[in-house]
DNA sequence: TTAATTGCAAATGGTTTGCATTGTT
DNA sequence: AACAATGCAAACCATTTGCAATTAA
């Protein structure tokens, strides 16, 4: 599985392109003709394959974003709901955990307002 | 509105026995005899009352935990699904976000192994 | 050729809403 | 009495799945 068709061309084109995290509405729109079950089909394959990570905002559909990126991010803005990449990483976080809790991962996602809604 | 009834007393006393995020479906089983209807109208009040808050968690539904509760962040068990609290915050991370926005605020998910999986 | 991919329509699962009934004040 | 809260059924929305037709290798 995974061959690459022209509907994966465009879901990667238009996240790479994008370069911020995009929903699968966002994604229908810009990668032109084709299907939303196609969407949803190659985002979920393409995560499992490791080439797209979701993020995930709170009440809303999750974006997808293009994997394989360093370490970073992210910034929803409050006012136009868009989510930005925000670089870096504060560090890490295995001593917040509980004793016995073992700390494999983490995510952040800062709020407010971004530049151009300032 | 807002009456206390006896279901929102019921679904904010299985919140607080909890001491953990539950998501909707938990709290119906654990809230007596109310309607499933009744358990998200009420979260969605209480949310908008600010007596409780939504925790999101990637590709699951929303849990709810008692709002008001000092800062604090989650831990997520993979092995187990389980939310759990973690208290303290590493500290503030307006220093991450880029040139001219302005962070608000922030939510952080630690991910990983709980003690009882371990 | 043949196994993966696509699109459509139908099914799901979580959540919301319309409405008549019930419960609080 | 007056209005909020409840339960049910139906509606909704995002996402998934069955299946026959299409396409990449």
């Amino acid at each position: 599985m995974n061959r690459m068709t022209e509907q994966r061309r465009a879901i990667l084109g238009a996240l790479e392109k994008a370069n911020r995290p995009l929903a699968p509405k966002e994604l229908l729109a810009r990668a032109g003709n084709i299907s939303l079950t196609t969407v949803y089909r190659n985002l979920k394959n393409m995560v499992a394959a490791g080439s797209v990570a979701p993020v995930e905002v709170v009440g809303q559909p999750p974006r997808y974003e293009v994997a394989g990126l360093e370490h970073h991010h992210h910034f929803l803005c409050e006012t136009c709901d868009q989510l930005y990449d925000v670089p870096g990483c504060p560090g890490s976080f295995e001593r917040l955990a509980p004793e016995g809790f073992t700390v494999k991962g983490h995510e952040l996602m800062l709020t407010g307002c971004c530049k151009g809604c300032a």
